[in-house]
DNA sequence: GATGAATGAGAATTCATTCAT
DNA sequence: TATGAATGAATTCTCATTCAT
């Protein structure tokens, strides 16, 4: 099922003392797929390559986790976890359109940023230098993004066009600027977060700066 | 990467009853491989799933092709030959920048509804996303378009902001609005293609019309 | 079961009249056949290569055998026929042992000389760049040294030690001395008989010359 | 080629129980492969056959190995491990002629004897030569041979004929008497030595002694 | 006969998962 | 709890052979 890519990820070689309190295991496990999800995307990852990524014997990620799923929804709800404070924070000072679109692309754009760096990219089969969609952390972002905008349509803060078609667009923006974003170094959040917000606010940006 | 460049460029015709069966058979499979590519996600489709869903014989899908890779490329060049004339038609008569917008997302918008239909939808393991982006119509669609918006910008039909964020969005929106517009039937596509060039053209549609 | 070798040998493509006069296609597998065990060895060779290296369709070749096998023995027995006389006439004439020796040894030679000129020898995997001891020509020579031997000794003119020891070292010496000759280009028949016919008759040739 | 070309050289000796079982599924696998390969021939034997003569599964192949010439290599490293100081000391003591030759054949004869024990033997589809050119420890023992008479007759002990015929002839005797040597039992490593020695020292044994 | 696509048994290889240590 | 070898089902791919044209 694999057959396409080489796997640079390196275990981390675990040598002081510290790293041998071992039931943070289970974290190294974590971290080993989140490399791994990225470079190589959910489906096409095996269990194999992260416990190869991880350094530990096979065995041992069995007694953290039944399959590569279960990996999965724990790196997802800990991202989730993780985000989900941000954004309701940036929800309750939204008091404009603006405000909260801008705040809504901000986060996810932070989010993505912090948790994404580091990120391989080659390797794939159809040559798609794209970045991983099927990703637990951007499946995060996604859930959380679309989540925040139904709400704000539903809020009224935002205009109440079809709030499915809305929905989508924001998302497709904020998903495809990220990547683009994300190429850039560092990062430009400001730049990607205000472009966003302006073809929200006004169409196409430069007809107004 | 072709070892038979040296051979006719025009395909003879089928003329015999076998030729039929033959094309008729690569047809075959690569339809089941749109479906099952559709379903389940190039990495996680398996050769064997593209030819059970084709009722041949295994062996049958290696007179054919080496590979599950080289059927996805035969899909996305079967798709870009396509797509491509009509992209260059929509980008030639297109005056202004709304002309331009509108037919770039009617043109996409189209595509993926013709090439889409037929699509079979659930048996997600995880909640994954469930838009397919490695899709070879989706590449496809991604990669003309991307061509499209950079050309118009340079011809100064649209004006000069950050071309590859622009470029970024317009796709974001087009990808992520087509699956929901896949999701009425029929298709939306006048609806989607409406408002996408709106918010591009002057921001949230609402907020306007 | 063939991973090993890229192939090589290219079908003869037929183009005149007189080649299309088919039922010569018997004769066009068998020498396929012959090029490819030269190149491969039986045990490697797989029907398809024969095929491949005939030009013709596959289902052609079950016209003329019903497998690898059947072509091996084909070949095995139109070279018998045609070594066999030339031995009986070596065998008539020799009135010594000498005499004896050096025109078996000299038949032999020849006869894979002209057999197996023109031999590929690369691609096996375990690097043996060694004369293919598996193939139909060599079978034969084998054989019927052999014969001659033992019938020599028989007869009286090749003195009785132990004749199995006797008829292996000559089989031995013709073989791999053989396959040292035919590096030699143009082949070296006549030092490589005298050679052998020297060691077997003063031991080695220099203790003498 | 060889990728862990940084571990100790001496490979930490087996402790654990579990280590003693990995060495010793190894050596079964190794010796089923000789057996195969002897039975069968290399190209003829797959992978498959080796794992069923070894009564493990399919798998467990794989951790040892990555292919059926891994395992060829594997074995013919490891006779060749063996032989090679045998030759060298029989190389180092000779000091006349007779003294290289006999001990060459018979330290090659020795070898075969030891290695050879227990190999199956029939089974062949064809008429093939009985005698399997392509086993692991034929290889080693060719190669090994071909260097001592080389060096021989470099530094004087053995006289200057054709060196490469000399090799040839010699390896041809070694290999094709020790098949017959074989077929006796117990294995007539003395009688197969002195004639092949005495071949070589003075013709045809009998016209002399 | 000649053709060459279809067939499906079988070979090579990978992978998730178990379990004795 | 950690280990990592063993397992065998699942997968990819090859090949001899058949058969409609």
């Amino acid at each position: 099922m694999n057959p396409e890519a080489g796997r640079p990820l390196k275990p981390p070689r675990p040598s002081t003392k510290r790293e041998i309190t071992k039931t943070q295991n289970r974290g190294l496990i974590l971290d080993a797929a989140r490399r791994v999800f990225a470079e190589l995307g959910y489906a096409a990852a095996t269990v194999r390559d992260i416990i190869g990524a991880t350094g530990l014997a096979s065995g041992t990620f069995y007694n953290y986790f039944k399959s590569k799923e279960e990996v999965f929804q724990a790196i997802r709800d800990a991202a989730a976890l993780e985000v989900r404070p941000q954004l309701r924070e940036a929800r309750m000072k939204a008091e404009t359109g603006e405000d909260f679109i801008a705040s809504a692309f901000r986060t996810f754009f932070e989010f993505l940023a912090r948790v994404r760096t580091g990120e391989a990219g080659g390797g794939n089969p159809s040559a798609l230098p794209r970045m991983r969609i099927d990703t637990p952390e951007v499946v995060v972002g996604f859930t959380e993004l679309r989540e925040d905008i139904e709400a704000a349509t539903a809020r009224g803060i935002l205009p109440a066009t079809d709030a499915a078609y809305l929905a989508a667009a924001m998302i497709g923006v904020a998903f495809e600027m990220a990547e683009e974003m994300m190429t850039r170094s560092p990062p430009d959040i400001d730049g990607a977060t205000a472009f966003a917000t302006r073809v929200f606010m006004g169409g196409l940006p430069s007809s107004r700066a």
